[in-house]
DNA sequence: GAGTGTGAAACGCTTCACAGCA
DNA sequence: TGCTGTGAAGCGTTTCACACTC
């Protein structure tokens, strides 16, 4: 009865609630109510009092949580308290910002090896840490212990990189080429989809523009007399992914 | 009657579609089925036809749908007949890499403005483009008709960052800076959260493990009994983001 | 009184299954 | 016969509203 059947887009905020928390945390709150709580954290406080009911219930009553204990409760669910080694693979550009990311928040996902095809890179220190070859990834992750991989090549190399990285025992992947990889079913996904992303950010425009046309411009129109809600409803934005992720979909 | 109420999830999968679709064009492929399509996409193929019917009937029964016109009417869809002129904040790692990304595909989304702070980066060009400082962000993005603003930027900066370029005039934002914005009823913004897609990753990981443990362990714990499906369910992985993000929930 | 925890209703997305058309 | 397009069923998530507890 452990983490037994807890949503996906509720683990998603779990992740967002924590960082909230650790913030009010650093600044010396104590305890919280779940309006403050989810205000903070851009949701409704129904879904957040839901949210955290999946882990359990640490609340007061009358009061609210006690910041520490839920601190506690969600990093237990969200199996922080193991470590995760991360290999990064492809040390362009986005390779070189995810290897020196300190957002991988300090107990959590320590980057413990890089890995690029180019020549000139290879045995280099990034951050820290010298970039291997590529074809080195099975050995160097199984002997380092790496359990995740980040894939940030261009999508061409991809697929070989993510088989790779199965070989050499990593269980989970965060993809940001832009292809669908196939892996064995032990294997976790997530992807980042920038170009994505961004399309979505068009559509939305886009159908603004329309709604405003379709509203102010000619009412005359056949399809004019548009069901709109309109403009503003709800305020919560921006899912996990679900996707999407980054939620990227940087994805 | 025209991009009527699209759901956000088709939205995504649309993006995803499009970006198959191109490759399939560039290969030569004339005509594709929605099996084929559903398959290169990570898909089944009951929800690729759903998510095409949002867009219309474009499809010939017994034979498939013609890629050109696929690609054409997805695109006027996501509203990607119109130019979205990129603004991004924050030169650091990831502002860099976003700013020589040359993943935003040809049509689209030109980056045309790049703000920092750091007075050693104000005026040298990256990626072709020099760097202004953030106070100028509302002009600056006015005169260049400036549509996504990108923010790459630590968190304590991005909420002003984030009212700087609503004030030029923005209409939607992509933020890698892990805070919850508040923006306007009219601007969208969407999250790539890189730590909370790692930290979803790593729950899948923990509740992997425990599945695993209450399975083949010790079977006379009092929870041992677990309702476990088990292991491999669906293959469909990921999601726009919904989630998520880059997805980059990174999302 | 204040605020949590939670069944139940409402909603939206996914899957099914099959009618309809080339 | 083959494959698209789609109503209807199924399922997961969100919202509501209120009992319960401090």
């Amino acid at each position: 009865m452990r983490a037994k059947q807890i949503p996906e887009a509720a683990v998603a905020r779990l992740a967002v609630y924590l960082r909230v928390l650790s913030g009010m945390a650093e600044q010396g709150a104590t305890t919280v109510s779940s309006e403050e709580l989810s205000a903070a954290a851009g949701v409704n406080s129904a879904k957040l009092r839901k949210d955290l009911s999946y882990v359990g219930s640490y609340g007061t009553r009358g009061v609210g949580y006690e910041v520490q204990v839920l601190v506690s409760q969600i990093e237990r669910i969200l199996g922080l308290t193991r470590q995760h080694r991360v290999a990064v693979v492809g040390i362009g550009n986005l390779g070189h910002a995810l290897a020196n990311y300190g957002g991988f928040p300090g107990r959590g996902f320590p980057v413990e090896a890089l890995f690029d095809t180019d020549p000139d890179l290879i045995g280099v220190p990034v951050g820290g840490i010298p970039v291997s070859h590529l074809e080195d990834i099975p050995p160097v992750c199984s002997e380092r212990e790496i359990s995740v991989g980040i894939i940030a090549t261009p999508p061409t190399a991809a697929q070989s990189v993510c088989d790779r990285l199965v070989a050499g025992g990593v269980q989970c992947i965060l993809n940001f080429a832009p292809v669908v990889l196939r892996v064995p079913a032990h294997v976790e996904v997530r992807k980042v989809d920038l170009a994505v992303e961004l399309q979505i950010l068009s559509f939305h425009v886009a159908r603004r523009a329309d709604d405003a046309l379709g509203n102010q411009g000619n009412p005359g129109l056949p399809d004019a007399g548009l069901p709109i809600d309109n403009g503003t409803k709800g305020d919560g934005r921006n899912g996990a992914g679900t996707d999407g992720g980054l939620g990227m979909v940087v994805r």
